[in-house]
DNA sequence: CAAGGGAACTTGTCAATGTCTAGATTTGGA
DNA sequence: TCCAAATCTAGACATTGACAAGTTCCCTTG
């Protein structure tokens, strides 16, 4: 499909490297046919966001019905981030979509009830604190991934970012969560390290 | 400057709508005069990244020497990205910048220098624990900024963003720091709140 | 079965951009 | 004064996003 041969694109060079010609050529149709399906290049931009939060919501979703756990959700996060890296870099660039598209208000609506929703669940879990709570975690998971994805963190850290979300997360409510700890340290399969810039 | 052309191109629309020939229009000089300067535009951009590592690193030294706070320096770190949130959107976009350059290298390093610096003042600063703490500080900011930037941090939160800084932050480590109780909630400047998107 | 309407796609075109090359102009120091 | 480097200009080229108009094909509807 498009949206697939630009994700590609994305994950080589970045969403500035995508080009609509490009595609059309790997796909062997006209020059225009893409913006035919899309509008624009900000709709496939848009479409590719849209099929990403719905990726997200899914994996967090996943994350907390299989462990209960506030913090391996946040761990999800950052597997998420790592797994569907073009997606993740598209996501969170305004400029570059088209904020009022209907489903991709929705798609992002429902990944943040599966962020938002396991705050609500631990005992009390509805006031403000709860809400500065729910944001920090998100917050610091969210520059976690994105510095990771960026070669920003020091390496002394190891290269497995699902251990380095736990060991780093876990600093958020140490009492409350216990991080498992690893074995041993093992190296992280090479479809989980990054690897542009 | 034609620096400072650029970086109010890049307020208004971002770091993809900063066109080398429109900012040689505006400067009143040839299509090509931006190019002999910067080489490229990467080269542009990565003038505008240093000098904003620069100004990070000046920012947090001085957050950290006038406080003591380990915690007011995170609110520095959040105070710099949406005075400056120009130089911050090129600054973590390593496809946009030529990464070996020795300016942006010394820089960068210069900004870590100030952000881990403050950790290792704490007792027993220096083994991997502070490491991780001083990571999960940054993350915890970082994503702060960048959501906020983004339009993306429920609007409950107020619109004062170092409030929303501190207010934030302090869910890291709520023993060792108190967060200094704001007086009543006041509305931020209007050159602290985002614009964009 | 025929008409027609719309979806998918093509072809052609336009303005804009980044980059390259070659030349001109200015400037500062030996 | 002279020369060389820095600074800038002018022109060209390939690429891109966007737009407009036309074409082909299929499915529905009368």
């Amino acid at each position: 499909m498009l949206i697939d041969e630009a994700v590609a694109a994305i994950e080589r060079g970045g969403p500035g490297s995508v080009s609509l010609r490009e595609l059309a050529r790997r796909a062997g149709v006209s020059h225009a046919a893409p913006a035919h399906h899309f509008g624009d290049k900000t709709g496939l931009l848009t479409a590719i966001a849209t099929e990403g939060f719905g990726l997200l919501a899914d994996a967090l979703a996943d994350a907390f019905t299989r462990t209960g756990s506030f913090l391996e959700v946040g761990v999800a996060y950052m597997g998420f981030a790592v797994r569907h890296r073009a997606h993740f870099d598209v996501m969170f660039r305004p400029e570059l979509l088209r904020g009022d598209d209907p489903a991709l208000r929705e798609a992002r609506a429902r990944s943040a009830r599966a962020l938002y929703g396991p705050v609500e669940t631990v005992p009390g879990g509805a006031g403000p604190a709860a809400l500065q709570a729910g944001v920090a975690g998100w917050a610091l998971v969210h520059g976690l991934a994105t510095l990771y994805l960026e070669g920003n963190l020091p390496p002394q850290l190891g290269d497995d970012p699902q251990q380095i979300a736990r060991e780093i997360a876990v600093h958020l409510y140490p009492s409350r969560e216990t991080p498992a700890p690893p074995p041993t340290r093992r190296r992280a399969p090479a479809s989980l390290r990054p690897h542009r810039d």
